[in-house]
RNA sequence: GCGCCCGUAGCUCAACUGGAUAGAGCACCGGAUUUCUAAUCCGGUGGCUGCAGGUUCGAGUCCUGCCGGGCGCGCCA
């Protein structure tokens, strides 16, 4: 199967935005392959579209030479700026757009560069988010470019193609806009210029020819719902897939500001990736000094490190919202309740025990006794685990991994203020430690199906 | 105008797809530490699930109509 995620455009650096995508889609990706399925990462960025033109166009105009993403990302603003405001200059960008889907060799060089930054970056936000997508995963917009014309063939083989104003669209009666009119879906501009829905019919075909897969899932944001519905309906119909092929699209809504609009800081730019994820690991270090400041400063970094990024990830992956949703700094990095904090906690107590007591975790071998109600309520809950990963599996939802994490910690709190462990006269000490053994490894490995690390101590 | 999504405690969210008294966390109030980490635990306050009908033995969930919000609807992605 695929799991189509993140996709950001590039050319503008990471923001909270992207952040859903790319985190839902990475622990579906976990869990599907846990489960046993082969999974195909597919990061399908945006480096195709009208926004190249308008950088090329804007760096024919400024003669500039941006290395930094910083000014690629002020590059961006001015560019845009510059296409809303000027014809001229908008049709300048389409032009570019054409040349570069044509393949001009110095078009093409300047546009690599802007790539190349920019996915760089990518990268580093990947791997700081601890985020299991690779260079490798990356399949652009533009890796489909030479099957495009194929695609209108094809389209046009199987009579769906009508031109309309001078675009090549496709028209399905099924889908109608407004005053009940027949609502296309364009795959070919009147300049000549592929779009979006030509490029994800290009996607489809190769997932379904040569991936051979079985499933799709697509994690993009809300708006696109009618989108990937017309895609769905128009690459059947053509014959780009069969019905045995599965093609999901999973929805979620816009990150809003507190005022409950469009996401924007004052400055007027979106709160960079990078800025929340400093924010976290501040916050946690702040908290894990408070705590415990007889550690190492070293391992209060990594703990805060560990906590911080978790606390940011577990905030979106425990909700299923396909509406639109409040960012709130304090809410997202909350350390307390429901969070990711709270499912580390568990774990690291339970590795403090095995330490107090000398305990090596991998050799315990017990009959487990279930005498208190404790026991018998976190037991139960030790056993669910698969369940539920089938169930994420199936639906999509990684939070329900979530909820079921967090019940199995507070049965473990509960436990563990209820039955002392090392103080527990033998079999009892022995079945209680395995209690314990099982719980951590599980809580390690619902974690790490979420993308969240663990701590030895915090 | 048409279509999609949403509306559950003051706030943020759940509810195994139609099942029993709608659950958590945060916030607020009150308790617990000579014992393995108090980033914890225990108790309490807080609900006409937007409104009105309908189907059903049974509806937060399904159907209809309203109200309120978000998004989408020809050459952006």
């Amino acid at each position: 199967m695929v799991v189509d995620y993140s996709s950001p455009n590039l050319a503008k650096e990471m923001h909270v935005g992207h952040l859903r995508s790319t985190i839902i889609g990475d622990a579906l990706a976990r869990v599907l392959e846990k489960l046993g399925h082969e999974v195909i990462r597919q990061n399908h960025v945006g480096d195709w579209g009208t926004q190249f033109g308008m950088l090329l166009a804007h760096l024919e105009d400024v003669d500039g030479d941006s290395d930094e993403l910083a000014d690629l990302e002020n590059f961006y603003r001015a560019a845009k700026a510059q296409f809303d405001s000027d014809p001229e200059f908008a049709e300048r960008s389409r032009g570019k757009v054409v040349s570069l889907q044509a393949g001009d060799p110095a078009i093409r060089a300047q546009w690599q560069k802007f790539i190349e930054i920019s996915l760089s970056h990518c990268q580093q936000t990947y791997d700081r988010l601890g985020v299991t997508l690779e260079m490798t995963d990356v399949m652009a917009e533009s890796a489909y470019n030479d099957e495009l014309p194929d695609i209108i063939d094809k389209l046009r083989a199987a009579d769906l193609l009508t031109e309309s104003d001078g675009a090549q669209c496709v028209f399905l009666d099924e889908f109608t806009g407004k005053d009940d009119k027949p609502l296309p879906v364009i795959v070919q501009k009147s300049d000549g210029g592929y779009l979006y829905a030509t490029t994800d019919l290009a996607a489809v075909r190769l997932r379904a020819r040569d991936l051979k897969i079985d499933r799709a899932l697509y994690l993009t944001d809300a708006r696109q719902n009618l989108h990937f519905k017309q895609i769905f309906a128009v690459a059947r119909k053509a014959g780009f897939c069969d019905e045995t092929l599965a093609l999901e699209h999973h929805p979620f809504g816009n990150m809003l500001g507190k005022d409950g609009k469009p996401f924007k800081t004052r400055e007027g730019g979106v709160i960079k990736l990078n800025e929340l994820l400093d924010e976290a690991e501040a916050r946690a270090l702040a908290l894990v000094s408070e705590k415990s400041p007889d550690l190492e400063v070293a391992e209060r970094i990594e703990i805060a490190r560990v906590v911080g990024i978790g606390a940011v990830k577990y905030a979106d992956l425990s909700k299923n919202r396909t509406s639109d949703y409040i960012f709130d700094w304090d809410q997202m990095l909350s350390f307390e309740g429901n969070t990711s904090p709270y499912l580390q906690y568990a774990y690291s107590r339970i590795q403090s025990i095995f330490r107090r007591g000398g305990i090596d975790a991998a050799k315990l071998t017990a009959v487990v006794s279930l005498d208190s109600p404790e026991e018998r309520a976190l037991a139960v809950n030790l056993v669910r685990f698969q369940e539920v990963l089938e169930q994420v599996a199936q639906d999509g939802f990684p939070h329900f991994l979530c909820t079921y994490l967090f019940g199995l910690a507070t049965s473990f709190m509960r436990f563990y203020e209820a039955c002392p462990i090392l103080n527990a006269d033998e079999p009892v000490k022995a079945s209680r430690a395995l209690l314990c053994q099982r719980t951590a490894q599980t809580l390690q490995e619902g974690l790490s199906l979420l993308g969240i690390g663990t701590v030895e101590r915090m």
